[in-house]
DNA sequence: GACAGATATCGATGGATGTCAATGCGCAGG
DNA sequence: CCTGCGCATTGACATCCATCGATATCTGTC
């Protein structure tokens, strides 16, 4: 499981809002200021990137698209394969990246297999994009 | 340019709201309805999976939260490379990604470069995450 | 104008990634 | 039990991508 982010630590965004008057370029020849705050850490980093990575692909956005759009906000595999104009195995493996990133839910009913969203996980996404501003 | 996305178009996220009853494994033999709602087009997902591509990478991510927890909201080259770890020419190429998806503005001022943040644009991405909800 | 420092670009290389064909697995029906 | 169907897995292949060293470009200085 991919821990789904966790809002409160370091993020980004800060949607422009300088309150320092820019004092950069200081005269001992440094060209700006050291930071200031810490920032992300690289653990961090490093796990939102796998879930970045796992929406960062068009055919994979589309599937998400889909499965959101669909009636009951659930799909199966053999609704996936014709709009995105991909062979099974490549959407099931696109599938299985969004499972195993915490996006996506996988049930299995019988014969078919049912993917839904994970309910807070596109929005604990959205957050760290927007955290902090 | 890479138009920073434009809300109203389709995008992801319901967030799991299942009003139906999911009826789904229709007697017909089809396993479950069509879909219903358009979804994403190919162009606008390629188009956003480029952006997600630009921040999809964990030393790219800590540049724009270096850059965002920087003290006015703008850093130099110089002062990014040590806390990534990473040599001079690929923090460069970095910047380059993200600027070129819309995300950085770059500033060149006497010999150094300050990147700032895209005033909408990390707000823009999230907001195609929460979309629709 | 020559020089030094900051940054961008180029070329090469190893690793990650998307796609497909072939195959395996589990479930339902006869 | 055997067959058909939906889906997952495997292996192979081509492409993309992150990183680095070397080098070019630009700017301010002496």
């Amino acid at each position: 499981m991919t821990t789904i982010s966790e809002p409160g630590t370091a993020g980004l965004a800060a949607t422009a809002s300088a309150p320092a008057p820019l004092d950069s370029a200081t005269d001992d020849g440094s060209c700006c200021v050291p930071s200031g705050t810490p920032a992300m850490s690289a653990d961090r980093a490093e796990a939102l990137s796998r879930q970045f990575k796992a929406i960062a692909d068009p055919n994979r956005l589309r599937l998400v698209s889909l499965i959101s759009a669909s009636a009951a906000n659930e799909a199966c595999v053999c609704d996936l394969t014709e709009p995105l104009d991909l062979g099974q195995p490549t959407v099931s493996h696109h599938l299985k990246i969004l499972v195993d990133a915490g996006i996506l839910h996988r049930e299995k009913r019988g014969v078919w297999a049912y993917y839904s969203l994970v309910p807070g996980a596109l929005n604990s996404l959205a957050g760290v994009l927007t955290e902090a501003r």
